[in-house]
DNA sequence: ACACACGGGACCCCCCGTTGTT
DNA sequence: AACAACGGGGGGTCCCGTGTGT
């Protein structure tokens, strides 16, 4: 899947780069200077695009957040408990596979969580996830599988197992979160019988 | 239940508190200034400890680097695959209930790995440890499965879960793990024989 | 009451809101961003019209430099030094209270004096303007209480006294820097009856 | 007056220079790298003392706003309304006299009177001050003589008149004061023998 | 066992000015 | 007549580390 940078608009070539720059040295870790390196191109040059470093994270982390706000959304709508469970874990896991560096970070990263505390209302959207996710086991159980659970996959799709395939990695993180949660796989296999 | 502040030496409050902001605005993100600030001393007392910001770091993590250590080589000479992946996984969430922010830095700070990987053999360590728990399931689920368990442990006794009580946590912890690696739990209870 | 800023051309407004801002912040204290902003155009349009900030300065004081060159000029062609002191005095009080604005800054900001003697002869025309003043008061009071009426009357046009009315203004600055000056009002009443 | 620079603390040395290059080139004008050139220290040395231009501001101007602060409590308490300007008139241009750099600046510089509307009752202290003045002539001619021989004074004292003996100067602005103000002198010689 | 003073350097922000395009 | 994109550089802040004095 050659990411076809050959000859992208600035604009994302800046996202693309920040991502990857923030999963390998942190958000604080991480300089414009560093990021203009990466391009070629001035830190006046990145100034153009984003005013400010908060305005750059916010524009990376801004699809993703909406694509998870979604699956949240769509997940509560959802009549059983462990309907739901199974809507935002297949949703959640679907993301972190498609975008393995910026789940990492979002999920870890210090730096980038109080700034999207003060932005967005990032925590509200973390904790009805988990509470989704919580619910189908009541009792202390719940809470922290789901916490793990989540910890476990954005970990997962960090630097530690690049390597994976991103089929086999999405469908064996269904697996492992499945029977940690005690969620039996749903009737329809669900075709992706990776290998 | 802050662990007696009263008069511990100053060396001991400085690894604390470093400890503590480590976990709040990732390494990168914490300067000697803030860590002094927060004792109330100058950057120059702390310079008298440790002549290095690196040095703060290594004694930070170092004794909770040994623990980790004597584990694994501990579980290695263990005679069977299960009961190997057991002694790592309880001997594990033992020290990082016991080391809460401490473990959620180790485990997702590029910062913080980074330097250990240039100062100790952490990446060769974390590999062994990791290889334990694969080793339960061959075939391609095994690796994923115990970078799910060992981030999600780390990820759930960060900031997010800091009120719940460390031995619901530990025992909680333990649960969880085994169903996602699908570990039967072992005969004996195990007896949370914690120090 | 803004002075029609309908649809005055872009040239004049830019001039307009330079004054306004450079009274606002002092002149480095002003970019050309904050100029641009104001008017809702890029920086790269005010390129269009003046080709550097120095030019846009000397745009912005240039009428109102020539308007004092000729008073000065015509009071210095004057017989009796109080007809020249006069001549000076009304002359500058009616600049000021017409460019409120523009004439605190040119008294008072340093940068702008600065630019000034460097491009025009500034200093010269001033220090003429304060001689013809000075002369009233043979010794040393006279420098001084030039020195004094000149900086008052221009302060007192800035941004102190925005809500006084032009006329009122005009006549009572009148009062003032005569008695300052030991200057007997002229027999022909002056016929600025304000209000 | 040789300022003996002998070997001044670092921190007066920094404040001394600050306000001349505040006079020279306005507050805006100013860097801190010109500052700490002047003293040939870095900047690093001069954030050791200041750790941002605005407390290095308020550093150099708290010392007059105090006196000027005094002088206008003095004033205040005095009974009849002569009294009460003769008081703040003398005590006024007595400290812009001694600080003349430093009441040029705060009487005009716009970043300056910005920074200490903020942070200061600033806009308070002058309107007092101003009202003592206006008081000797009710309607419309208090205010604006006011204004005037304030920012007259103010103006007097800057670069335009260095030369000019310090108590010539003190002399003369009394009695240009006076006259604007139409303020007879007092009966007893007034004494200007400030200590 | 600390504090004071300072240097060297990096980082973010932002400014002035240029070039190319519409 | 206006904008988009960008370079070169400087300003303010702040960091890491050193030296010196108690």
């Amino acid at each position: 899947m050659a990411t076809a940078t050959v000859k992208a608009p600035t604009r994302q070539r800046l996202i693309d780069v920040a991502v990857r720059l923030f999963t390998q040295h942190s958000f604080a870790g991480t300089s414009l200077q560093m990021i203009a390196n990466e391009l070629g191109i001035t830190k006046a040059a990145v100034y153009h695009y984003f005013r400010t470093r908060e305005e750059l994270l916010l524009a990376v982390v801004e699809p993703v957040l909406d694509q998870l706000r979604t699956i949240v959304e769509t997940a509560e709508a959802q009549r059983t408990r462990t309907a739901r469970a199974e809507n935002v874990l297949t949703g959640f896991i679907d993301i972190a596979v498609r975008h393995r560096g910026l789940i990492f970070v979002l999920a870890s990263d210090p730096g980038v969580i109080d700034m999207l505390r003060a932005q967005q209302n990032y925590g509200d959207l973390i904790n009805r996830q988990l509470k989704l996710l919580a619910d189908v086991d009541p009792g202390p159980a719940g809470p922290i599988s789901a916490a793990v659970v989540l910890a476990g996959v954005a970990g997962a799709v960090g630097p530690a197992l690049v390597d994976v395939d991103e089929n086999v990695l999405r469908q064996q993180l269904l697996d492992v979160s499945r029977r940690a949660l005690g969620l039996r796989a749903p009737r329809r296999p669900a075709g992706t019988d990776a290998k």
